[in-house]
DNA sequence: TTAATCAGTACTTAATTGGTACCATTTGCT
DNA sequence: AGCAAATGGTACCAATTAAGTACTGATTAA
């Protein structure tokens, strides 16, 4: 299945809680409770994203973290790049591998640079601010009845 | 990393080899030869793309597998659907998952199917013709040198 | 009849992910 | 100074998933 890790799932889960701390730090410890996430996996999450640059981060009594630029300024790219590393949606197309021993055999080759932009350009397009305000379209505290529609419809993508 | 299955690499692969082909039917194991893939793991992912209707298949001697659509008509998204099942970026927006046990505190759970969706319509947009044809950009047999080169350009992506 | 070919399933092994534990370092507070 | 709250870094284990193989059965043209 093509998904994402869950390390870049709370990542933005994360990122958006700390979002909305406009601007005051917020402890590993805070953010994992009020997320419901287990502080381990937390902790090592903000972690890379401070060494992203994507956060700040103050040590000691009263420390945490902090968004590094503005919400408008982070995208979704940025934070699942800075926990996955580069999106190479193929092995053939990442440039560490260097070198595909089918290349010569391979029509496609040529082709999936342009598919990782592609989806690299999707994921650049949405931003921490829109996905830290509740979607209207689909409430944060919504009726069951009302999530099994929602599911029906927009759930199955392919 | 996000990145599909080697299953799905193969797929894309075999696809535009049959879409070279011209209606004629390819056993898997010419397949195979001609792209310098494991016979075994070609003979899985072809049967599974005949089951997902994307190919025909011919049983007996001089039989094999042809497109069951014209090119045009078969796209990246169909291709890696059919291998890996509906694409889901996260675990949360999976439908079978059916139910986040975080949803009441994420503020993100609305915004996943927009981000999938983003995807898959990448994934849409390419059509199995596209492809099929040597990239200008990259042509099939190039000089290292020239490799070299564009791997510098676009290999980084993000 | 026979050989080529697809169909289906089950299995083994390797790789990745998810999660935990531990200790070091920094910093404000008393 | 000393302590407690916080991040920084690394290493490790367990569970899951992916990759690849093997085998047996069904179909069909020559
Ligand atoms: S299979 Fe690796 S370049 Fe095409
Ligand atoms: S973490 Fe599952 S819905 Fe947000």
């Amino acid at each position: 299945m093509i998904r994402i890790t869950r390390e870049a799932d709370y990542g933005i889960v994360l990122m958006t809680a700390l979002a909305q701390a406009e601007g005051q730090p917020r402890s590993a410890a805070l953010l994992a409770q009020q997320r419901r996430l287990p502080l381990p996996m937390v902790s090592k999450i903000l972690k890379a994203l401070a060494r992203a640059n994507l956060l700040t981060s103050q040590r000691g009594v009263q420390g945490g973290y902090q968004l590094a630029r503005p919400a408008t300024a982070i995208s979704a790219a940025d934070i699942i790049g800075a926990l996955e590393g580069p999106i190479a949606i193929t092995e053939c197309s990442d440039e560490s591998h260097d070198g595909c021993v089918r290349q010569d055999h391979c029509e496609v080759s040529g082709h999936w640079p342009r598919i990782n932009q592609a989806i690299h350009a999707a994921l650049q397009s949405i931003n921490l601010l829109e996905m830290s305000r509740p979607d209207p379209l689909q409430p944060l505290h919504f009726h069951p009845l009302h999530r099994a529609m929602t599911t029906q419809v927009i759930g199955r993508l392919i």
